[in-house]
DNA sequence: CCGTTGACCATAA
DNA sequence: CTTATGGCCAACG
Protein backbone atom coordinates (compact mmCIF):
# COMPACT_ATOMS: atom_id res chain seq x y z
CA UNK A 1 0.00 0.00 0.00
CA UNK A 2 2.07 2.89 -1.30
CA UNK A 3 1.16 5.68 0.76
CA UNK A 4 3.80 7.82 -0.38
CA UNK A 5 3.16 10.36 -3.53
CA UNK A 6 0.35 12.10 -2.04
CA UNK A 7 0.05 15.27 -0.27
CA UNK A 8 -1.40 13.61 2.23
CA UNK A 9 1.99 12.46 3.45
CA UNK A 10 3.12 16.14 3.82
CA UNK A 11 -0.12 17.33 5.55
CA UNK A 12 1.04 14.70 8.18
CA UNK A 13 4.51 15.48 8.73
CA UNK A 14 3.42 19.23 9.54
CA UNK A 15 -0.19 18.15 11.37
CA UNK A 16 2.88 16.51 13.92
CA UNK A 17 5.15 19.09 13.87
CA UNK A 18 2.94 21.58 14.74
CA UNK A 19 1.64 19.78 17.84
CA UNK A 20 5.11 20.37 19.25
CA UNK A 21 4.84 22.50 22.13
CA UNK A 22 6.69 26.26 22.57
CA UNK A 23 10.28 25.63 24.14
CA UNK A 24 10.29 22.06 22.84
CA UNK A 25 12.20 20.20 19.81
CA UNK A 26 11.57 17.11 18.49
CA UNK A 27 13.98 15.35 15.90
CA UNK A 28 14.16 14.42 11.76
CA UNK A 29 13.10 10.68 12.60
CA UNK A 30 10.85 11.05 15.86
CA UNK A 31 8.27 13.45 13.52
CA UNK A 32 8.91 10.21 10.98
CA UNK A 33 7.56 7.78 13.43
CA UNK A 34 4.51 10.32 14.52
CA UNK A 35 3.36 10.64 11.24
CA UNK A 36 3.35 7.24 10.16
CA UNK A 37 6.72 6.88 8.32
CA UNK A 38 9.02 4.98 10.54
CA UNK A 39 12.35 5.53 8.55
CA UNK A 40 11.64 8.29 6.34
CA UNK A 41 13.58 10.66 8.67
CA UNK A 42 14.78 12.34 5.12
CA UNK A 43 11.46 13.05 3.83
CA UNK A 44 10.95 14.78 6.90
CA UNK A 45 13.81 17.47 6.08
CA UNK A 46 12.38 17.59 2.47
CA UNK A 47 8.81 18.14 3.59
CA UNK A 48 10.38 21.23 5.63
CA UNK A 49 12.67 22.39 2.38
CA UNK A 50 9.94 23.46 0.75
CA UNK A 51 8.36 25.76 3.21
CA UNK A 52 7.84 28.68 2.17
CA UNK A 53 6.29 30.54 5.35
CA UNK A 54 6.18 29.60 9.11
CA UNK A 55 2.85 28.42 8.87
CA UNK A 56 4.76 25.03 10.64
CA UNK A 57 7.36 25.76 13.66
CA UNK A 58 9.99 23.92 11.56
CA UNK A 59 12.40 25.63 13.70
CA UNK A 60 12.05 22.85 16.25
CA UNK A 61 12.74 20.14 14.42
CA UNK A 62 16.61 19.24 15.04
CA UNK A 63 19.08 16.21 14.14
CA UNK A 64 19.98 13.10 16.48
CA UNK A 65 23.06 14.55 17.83
CA UNK A 66 20.66 17.62 19.25
CA UNK A 67 22.11 19.89 16.34
CA UNK A 68 20.82 22.27 13.90
CA UNK A 69 21.24 20.39 10.49
CA UNK A 70 23.85 21.92 8.01
CA UNK A 71 22.13 24.63 5.72
CA UNK A 72 22.99 28.00 4.58
CA UNK A 73 24.12 29.72 7.57
CA UNK A 74 22.26 32.63 7.59
CA UNK A 75 19.33 30.27 7.93
CA UNK A 76 21.11 28.22 10.65
CA UNK A 77 21.12 31.19 12.67
CA UNK A 78 17.57 32.46 12.04
CA UNK A 79 16.89 28.83 13.44
CA UNK A 80 19.39 29.15 16.13
CA UNK A 81 17.53 33.09 17.07
CA UNK A 82 14.11 31.32 17.05
CA UNK A 83 14.75 28.58 19.72
CA UNK A 84 16.71 30.87 22.18
CA UNK A 85 13.48 33.07 21.86
CA UNK A 86 11.30 30.03 23.19
CA UNK A 87 13.93 29.75 25.83
CA UNK A 88 15.95 26.92 24.77
CA UNK A 89 19.64 26.98 25.71
CA UNK A 90 22.55 25.94 23.43
CA UNK A 91 25.81 24.05 25.16
CA UNK A 92 28.95 26.17 24.03
CA UNK A 93 29.56 23.49 21.20
CA UNK A 94 26.16 24.81 19.70
CA UNK A 95 24.28 21.74 20.76
CA UNK A 96 20.97 21.49 22.45
CA UNK A 97 20.39 18.91 25.15
CA UNK A 98 17.62 16.49 24.17
CA UNK A 99 16.94 14.75 27.51
CA UNK A 100 16.11 18.48 28.59
CA UNK A 101 14.22 19.60 25.81
CA UNK A 102 12.88 16.89 23.44
CA UNK A 103 9.15 16.27 23.37
CA UNK A 104 7.89 13.72 24.87
CA UNK A 105 3.81 13.36 23.54
CA UNK A 106 3.23 11.27 26.73
CA UNK A 107 4.09 14.48 29.07
CA UNK A 108 3.70 16.72 26.82
C1' DC B 1 14.22 4.72 -16.72
C1' DC B 2 18.34 5.42 -13.87
C1' DG B 3 22.10 7.71 -11.43
C1' DT B 4 22.52 11.30 -8.04
C1' DT B 5 21.12 13.96 -4.09
C1' DG B 6 19.88 15.03 0.50
C1' DA B 7 17.36 20.35 6.64
C1' DC B 8 18.83 11.95 8.32
C1' DC B 9 20.68 8.09 11.45
C1' DA B 10 23.38 4.55 14.02
C1' DT B 11 27.65 2.65 14.58
C1' DA B 12 32.59 2.29 14.25
C1' DA B 13 37.32 3.86 14.29
C1' DC C 1 36.10 15.39 19.86
C1' DT C 2 36.48 14.00 14.40
C1' DT C 3 35.50 11.53 9.97
C1' DA C 4 33.99 7.47 7.64
C1' DT C 5 30.66 3.96 6.27
C1' DG C 6 26.53 1.71 5.19
C1' DG C 7 21.71 2.05 5.32
C1' DC C 8 17.70 4.46 4.11
C1' DC C 9 14.30 5.99 0.31
C1' DA C 10 11.55 9.68 -2.05
C1' DA C 11 12.49 13.42 -5.12
C1' DC C 12 14.94 15.22 -8.91
C1' DG C 13 17.02 15.78 -13.52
Amino acid sequence: MTLVRSAEVYRRIYAAIKKIPCGRVATYAQIARMAGLPGHARQVGYALRILKNDSVPWQRIINAQGKISEREPRLKKSQRAKLAAEGIAFNAGGRISLPRYQWKPYFD
